[in-house]
DNA sequence: CATCATTTTTGACTATAGTCAATTTTGATG
DNA sequence: CATCAAAATTGACTATAGTCAAAAATGATG
């Protein structure tokens, strides 16, 4: 047979491929985050992750699909502390505010994050692999409760992705100074038809601080 | 002086320049919308416009700052029929979900235009330039009636764009078939403070056609 | 018309992303 | 250990975006 499945090959090789890797994603993060993506070529990974040009390639497509597992594991970690902070948080309307405020404060906060969203074609998949399931669970316990109104997941999600991306490529400045994030919050909490009344309220409320990185 | 106004340049040069200009933009827009965007070359452009392979470059900084004024002609013609057909409409909340079916609709029946949105960095600008002044009208006249809660356009404006860009990422082929426009327009609505009642009717209500061109 | 300063055009050149055929490594088998 | 097929590695190669110094065009002036 000719199938050579990955359970098939011998350890030793897979775990030597796997070290190369992620010699190559250590590379390319430490680089990319002195240097900035654009001033980073293939030879400059390559040379420090100390493998041919060739093999790059044989991990990676594309330039700008190393990045991929790299913002992802960051969208992951992220995602994990604010399903922390949220874990105990009754209304749905108020988990909702602080995970949007936390995600595009730390999304600002973060160049490397930044320049992926306003420069890859596919932000989309990255979100919701990072933080697409936790988002998806919040609304739907907030539908179920009847705090927010029944929206297609379909189209609310592109939607809300979409904005928050587009808040992010116009305003990542003025996340962290300003109140964009709590605006944010605002739009999205009256897209989920949480009442007038009360959008302000939430959205501008006490924000309380991530807990630590997990481990 | 070695300032040089473009008002100082004899007529004749500038006319000539504007030729090369204009044939060069012809030749982009043809041969990308025959063979897609990533199959053309600034060889290819430069050849069919009969100019040198160093013009293109005085004339446009890169590949792709060539497609904006191209997609932005068709944003500013597609504004301007939106416009025309939603000049008699009384209720702004019709008018937006009028605007925004129309646009997605539109967008997604134009390959070039798809592309655009989805692989430029700052589609921003483009829609700013192109559909941005009618949206703002829109927006500020039905805050004003009180129609629409009041919401600071600084970041009420990236959001939008940012969720309409979404739906076309995600969703453009969708739109043609099935309700994508529709449901994108129902968030909208109710993301302007349009009470849930009414959303769905005005969203999903009838949509009169685009009136020709404007010639 | 000849001269000249300025603007515009130009294509040879550079840099780099991505490809691919040749080479090396691997570990299974006799 | 020697042989071999399969997999992984490699760097020379190709294609193309974008740069830039040299050449050409322009039109003002004497």
């Amino acid at each position: 047979m000719a199938v050579t499945e990955e359970s098939m090959k011998s350890p030793r090789v897979q775990r030597k491929r796997e070290q190369a890797r992620h010699r190559i994603l250590e590379a390319t993060e430490a680089l990319v985050r002195a240097r900035g993506v654009e001033d980073v070529t293939i030879q400059d990974i390559t040379e420090a992750a100390d493998v041919g040009h060739g093999t790059f390639y044989t991990h990676f497509k594309t330039k700008m699909e190393v990045l991929v597992p790299i913002v992802e594991t960051h969208a992951q970690d992220l995602t994990k502390r604010i399903d922390r902070l949220t874990a105990n948080i009754s209304d749905s309307a108020v988990v909702v505010s602080v995970s949007v405020r936390h995600l595009l404060r730390s999304i600002a906060a973060d160049p490397l994050w930044t320049w992926f969203l306003c420069n890859v074609q596919l932000p989309m998949e990255t979100f919701r692999r990072g933080v697409g399931d936790s988002g998806r669970r919040d609304m739907a316990r907030g539908m179920a409760e009847g705090r927010f109104t029944e929206i297609s997941q379909d189209t609310l999600e592109p939607f809300l992705i979409g904005a928050l991306v587009g808040v992010v490529r116009e305003r990542s400045n003025e996340i962290s100074e300003h109140n964009a994030a709590e605006d944010s919050a605002c739009m999205v909490l009256q897209l989920l038809g949480v009442p007038e009344s009360e959008v302000r309220e939430i959205a501008y409320g006490p924000l309380p601080p991530l807990p630590a990185d997990v481990g």
